[in-house]
DNA sequence: TCACAACATACGCTGAGGTTATGATACATG
DNA sequence: CATGTATCATAACCTCAGCGTATGTTGTGA
């Protein structure tokens, strides 16, 4: 750095060798004649030559000055690009959110164009995580697990009733219907691997006063994502979160089968990454999923 | 220009940026830490977005900061790079000498190596001219013609003496010495393009005393380098500056015809460009030229 | 828990760099 | 060749941008 002359006289000549005088270059750089003058005197006492041939009206740029013009076009202009797609994305107003992956899937993303909707000047960017993954960063933070209760700002989104859904055509195959159905005799899909985080088959049920049928079948999955999939296929009957798959059971895609359900304390929650001091674009996203999974 | 944020405030975070610390930024910067801190913030202010992420200690870079980091490493890079190369360039102390082709060819090149060897520090640039041809720019001016009354710090160089030469071998095989020799039965060689400008063969007849021989043959060139050069192959007899073709007098490569000589008011003349206000460099290589043109 | 290092902010001060006025000079035009 | 115009250089004067110092806050390591 200590290489370089003053920007003063850099930028002062940068502007007189595109504009051709001195005069013109004041009048870009917004001082006056002299300024400019002085600034490109000083910076050829510095460098030991002239840059422009002051012989000629107006003053004729040297070949020295050529180097250097072309020196500081490529390199002010690399800084210039830079600076601007810097301006441009501070400008933007990204809010990011960070999901489990299953919440991401089956509730974020088709709910994904409404808040675009309803936010058509934010840019919305969604990090999805697996179970066990460090904490990535985002303006909103959804996670799945117990409540944090020293997370006063937290808040609990959708419900924490979980119930066995199927495919229709899982229970038509099989001779039954959401009203009459016998567990004991379907394919239970589960996902052992995050049997610690999540509300699994046993403890279901359990919570629903029932005793859980000896020797029943299961499929096991190492994501949920692929779990609900499985399940969409008519591959057997699996948990849902109240509210995580509403727009399956919506459709028809999936239904709910009747009786008992359970409830847990664990769930999904969600926080500004700032907490209150969150900026404005951040609090109304917060707000948006909160009201939407309320409903 | 508009668009790039203050060099002061680029050139703290860069420094920052490569040290780690606002603290060791301002050491290099030989500012106050205090001044570092407020030039970022600026910088950050105005480009809406922060370089740092402060809740660390020291301060970590982020991601945009990361990317304006490269940009001002190569940017600046490419700018001091040329700078350098500018200021060594001004400090390698090059003189430059115009002078007519014929006494580069003749006079200055055959001397080349002692005037390098007697200024070590300086790099020579000889520009040569032909005849006709406009005034080029050089520390030193050599020329020829009629001496500029004006011109009061003009040197004359060389004598004002003109004689005729030829090579040795030719005035063998037309059974001549330099002694004894017949002007009317050789061939003379003449530059009659320049024949205003140059000292001629009537002109010099003229000079001498003697009455030019009538139908003598001539060979006419439209250089005096390449006129040189038939005589030196044994074309014929030609007129020589007294001093120019030293070297080849002293080789013997040429002989000097004993007899009547002419003087002429023309010669070369030597200036420096910016006459007393020159460096001493230009004074020095002036000064040398002419006392070797007076031995 | 404490010491230290790093960063941020407030306040006062000054000289770097601005302006205006003016002179010098190259260039175009009549 | 004289004249007007535009461009650049220099002198003199002025002011506020950006500095340093003092001090407060906070992260980190022992």
């Amino acid at each position: 750095m200590r290489q370089l002359p003053g920007f003063s006289g850099l930028t002062a000549f940068y502007a007189a060798a595109r504009h051709g005088t001195l005069t013109a270059a004041a009048q870009e750089l917004n001082v006056s004649q002299p300024a400019v003058s002085r600034r490109i005197a000083a910076l050829e006492a510095d460098l030991g030559c002239l840059l422009f041939d002051r012989s000629h009206k107006p003053a004729q740029i040297t070949q020295q000055g050529r180097d250097l013009l072309q020196a500081l076009h490529s390199g002010f202009g690399q800084i210039e690009n830079t600076v601007a797609q810097i301006r441009q994305a501070a400008q933007s107003r990204v809010v990011t959110v960070t999901a489990p992956s299953g919440f991401v899937a089956f509730w974020l993303i088709p709910r994904l164009g409404q808040l675009e909707e309803s936010f058509p000047d934010l840019t919305i960017r969604i990090i999805s995580q697996e179970y066990g993954e460090a904490a990535r960063p985002g303006d909103v933070v959804i996670r799945f697990g117990l409540p944090d209760l020293e997370a006063t700002e937290e808040r609990r989104l959708l419900s924490t009733e979980v119930f066995p859904v199927a495919s229709p055509l899982y229970l038509d195959r099989r001779g039954m219907t959401p009203e009459q159905h016998d567990l004991s005799s379907v394919t239970l899909l589960t996902m052992e691997a995050a049997r610690s985080q999540w509300h699994d088959w046993p403890s279901w049920f359990q919570a629903a006063g029932m005793v859980m049928p000896r020797g029943v079948r299961s499929l096991d999955f190492s994501s949920y994502a692929m779990l609900v999939n499985a399940g969409l296929a008519g591959q057997g009957v699996f948990l849902a979160w109240g509210g995580v798959l509403d727009t399956f059971l919506q459709t028809g895609a999936l239904v709910r089968l009747h009786g008992p359900s359970a409830s847990s304390l664990r769930g999904y929650f969600a926080t500004a990454r700032d907490g209150l001091a969150a900026g404005q674009d951040v609090q109304q996203i917060l707000d948006w999923i909160t009201k939407e999974a309320c409903k």
